[in-house]
DNA sequence: TGAAATAATGTAAACGGTTACAGTAAACGG
DNA sequence: CCGTTTACTGTAACCGTTTACATTATTTCA
């Protein structure tokens, strides 16, 4: 035994089998047929050397990774679960494999991103996990990549697989103020630069201006789509001894949303009798936080299989730059303060 | 242009600045020094180039993935978001990736799983999601593997990071028992063979018999650890003509909490007044449960952090078979009675 | 000052597959 | 019956790195 690695190699099992590696290949591949002999001999032979092919080598040599990698700002967020479960269902029922990075703002300086065209065969950018510059690189490259909650930037051809923000939002806003006549209403937004964030508070501007309800920019805080920050914005904001009055939150996301009810909970304020409260997603635990959370239903793990789907297009030179937005809708429950 | 692929080699990277390869490669990994003055010049040609090393011909020439591999059941349930922080953070601390994967009992008649030495230096193997005999191979082989809520099996020396099941399970069944004077305890199971699932039904079965409460076996339910499965479980028990009487409900963990809150929601069963509940793991939306949800705090994202140090400690010769067990912490908030 | 140690670099053989190209045997068709 | 197709199979180059070993340039020091 003085082979380096202990590893079974294909040449192992093309010796056993009596045949050239070049057939072990194509056997493994299903490229080019084999003799049924040949095919039965190499069935056994593989199985008695418990031969596994070495996924390095393959893709050096096929200059194809079979690797779909996932690039997050983070994952601090229920959000993910669903998402990762629509990709993973579909990477893995293409036989592909699964590469979970985060890359952000602060990471930037100094590094590039952890996965590309060196280690995978295409991309799922969520969100600002890449910035601009990054995208026209690669995009010019060919490389393939779909956007996932989030539109390319202008002149860039790249598909996109999100969900409808800004309409939802200003109805829901509109909601609280034409239903259940709120007028102060605190936004919290997400991470800056976040489209998602963008647009929602562009929905709850526009909702705010069409009722004749001037925008007060205190109304207007972090929360970067966290159960931590947002308490802790939730928190600043009471705190202050010169806060503006409120009536309502607009929390940024379900997630949020749990941080924002402790902060209100810590301090006595009721929800929905002193403030009501509406997040966004319609997480799992949304119907039973306490109260019931007012959201909007996106369809996350849809957005996740079909953002892999058409990675997957991509790969099959099925060419696309289609911008396909999904549609959300609001499901009203106690903490806006229908139900009660 | 005739090369085929048109990304640059660490070739033309040797020739743009009057180098050999070896040099080139040794600057990249720091192996040997380099003089300041050739480290200049790659400096500027590599990035002038934007040069990016290709993994796939790194893996094959160092034995090497700079990947480790995450093994799970599967994605569905909130505890993997901070077991993933867990991991991902330290993966990306130490520059190298995570693949995440899911492999279950119903893939493995037909499938090898999908990650191994082959594509990884390195498992974390949560669970179930290999069999014993997966787990002896790869163990005798030597391949670097730390289990993940899950001891190793007899005779197998392999580190492994888990929580304290038993004992916080029949203290806080005991709470039940002894506190609310509930007798009638529902037990919502697990995945079979999960082993958490197992212990925290030992420590269900110890409570009663220590309290001299016999065990209904009518009372024991699969839940699966999943909302959808849990939610079936309670309401198809619910909708049993000849229903056993409960008083209370252990659900198995936070995820499954959900669906049985919300099946008894649904058939109008008051919460604790009807039924205690309790759940397991505290994530981060028990508190807001309707009710607040009483629950055994599991440090999830430190056991993701503390095996994947190990695994690294594996992956630089610091062997290890120790078993750590972290402790849990019984947090009493409303749905069992607490508080109210 | 020159031999020996040290530092930096180069050469070329792996690593374990895929695949273009070539070859051979059997089947086919006129 | 023989040229042509068809169906497999083999040979060997190549994928883009790392690294053992050899080589050269520079110090060190007796």
């Amino acid at each position: 035994m003085t082979r380096r690695s202990s590893s079974v190699t294909i040449r192992d099992v093309a010796r056993e089998a009596g045949v050239s590696v070049a057939t072990v290949s194509r056997y493994i591949n299903q490229n080019t047929p084999v003799s049924t002999n040949v095919a039965e001999r190499l069935d056994v032979v593989m199985s008695k050397l418990r031969y596994v092919p070495h996924a390095a080598a393959r893709n050096l040599a096929s200059r194809k990774t079979r690797v779909i990698g996932l690039l997050l700002n983070n994952l601090h967020n229920d959000f993910f679960v669903p998402l990762l479960n629509g990709v993973e269902a579909v990477v893995r029922k293409k036989g592909y494999n699964l590469i979970v990075a985060t890359y952000h703002a602060s990471s930037r300086n100094h590094m590039q991103p952890p996965i590309g065209p060196h280690n995978t065969d295409g991309l799922l950018v969520f969100s600002d996990g890449l910035m601009d510059e990054d995208l026209v690189t690669l995009n010019t490259s060919g490389f393939p990549m779909v956007l996932v909650h989030r539109t390319p930037p202008l002149h860039l051809r790249i598909p996109s697989v999100t969900v409808e923000n800004i309409e939802i939002t200003k109805k829901l806003v509109e909601h609280l103020i034409q239903v259940h006549g709120k007028r102060r209403i605190l936004f919290l937004r997400g991470p800056i630069h976040q489209e998602d964030s963008v647009r929602r508070e562009a929905g709850y501007r526009s909702a705010l201006q069409a009722n004749g309800i001037p925008i007060d920019e205190n109304l207007i805080l972090n929360g970067d789509f966290e159960r931590d920050v947002a308490y802790e914005a939730m928190n600043g904001f009471l705190s202050r001894q010169d806060r503006a009055t409120f009536d309502s939150v607009f929390t940024g996301d379900d997630d949020a949303a749990i941080g924002v009810l402790k902060a209100l909970h810590e301090n006595g304020i009721r929800i929905p009798e002193d403030a009501a409260v509406i997040g966004f997603d319609d997480l799992g635990f949304a119907p039973f936080l306490n109260p019931p959370l007012t959201t909007v239903r996106a369809p996350t793990e849809t957005v996740g299989q079909i953002a892999t789907e058409r990675l997957f297009g991509l790969l099959e030179n099925h060419p696309s730059d289609e911008v396909i937005i999904l549609p959300t809708e609001i499901i009203l429950r106690r903490s806006c303060g229908c139900q009660s």
